[in-house]
DNA sequence: TCTGCGCTTGTGATATTATAACATAACCAA
DNA sequence: TTGGTTATGTTATAATATCACAAGCGCAGA
């Protein structure tokens, strides 16, 4: 597991776009450059990303951002303005007060959407 | 937007199962007793359960669950075992103490991911 | 009752998202 | 160098979801 040209690069994009990107766009622009990009290309960059903490998935909108904190891994907390498109990824929430008993929880996935301060 | 009976019958296999169910196997469930059944036809009714709150999507697995509170709308947190597949439902949890200032959450989706007591 | 309109469903096609399977290449340690 | 591991290339296909248009149904008002 290491860093590497092609990883750095869908970083690069993730970095770049500054926003929820899908995997076909990202495919799409790494095609322009180096025509020979496929599906499982973007989807193991993506999935490197996301396993060492450098990457999110959004799942909600089936799209990928950078990590904005690079925290190792898990626990971020994304506010998705519906109107802009920004995320202000934020973590540390404590776990819920309303939590089964004796759930353990591994990973989690919060989504927030709706309008940011700009937007309102 | 009425209760139909394609819609009760969606319903019912969603409550029958008890678990998160993908669309596909709603689908040949449904083609099993009526061979018509076409994506279209199971995905409309998906919709219009989760827009009268009797269903949810659980946004990391792509699948749906009946609701199990009957709530109007929006703010279920789910709490799914990884082992049993097992769904509990929760809801009610305030606004995150560290969401951005003048953010305006319209829906969010909260979905923890681990043990039950049961499977630990 | 009839008619017209809106909602619901049928149907075929297609778009979008993601993975399987196997081959080749690059890296690194012994 | 040589062999194992990790990374990438390549082709195909699976899984998830939507579009577009036609047909049916349910009901309000003429
Ligand atoms: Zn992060
Ligand atoms: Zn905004
Ligand atoms: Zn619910
Ligand atoms: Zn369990």
């Amino acid at each position: 597991m290491r860093m590497t040209p092609l990883r750095r690069n869908v970083l690069a994009l993730l970095v770049k776009a500054g926003e929820p990107v899908k995997a076909y766009d990202l495919l799409d622009q790494m095609r322009s450059e180096d025509g020979s990009a496929k599906p499982p290309t973007v989807y193991r960059s993506l999935d490197f990303l996301m396993e060492v903490g450098l990457a999110h998935k959004v799942e909600a909108l089936n799209a990928y951002i950078a990590c904005a904190h690079c925290h190792d891994k898990g626990g971020a907390e994304l506010y998705i303005c519906g109107k802009c498109g920004s995320v202000d990824e934020r973590h540390g929430a404590p776990e819920p007060l309303n939590a089964p008993t004796g759930f353990e929880t591994q990973r989690s996935v919060v989504e927030h959407y709706g309008l940011c301060a700009k937007c309102h």
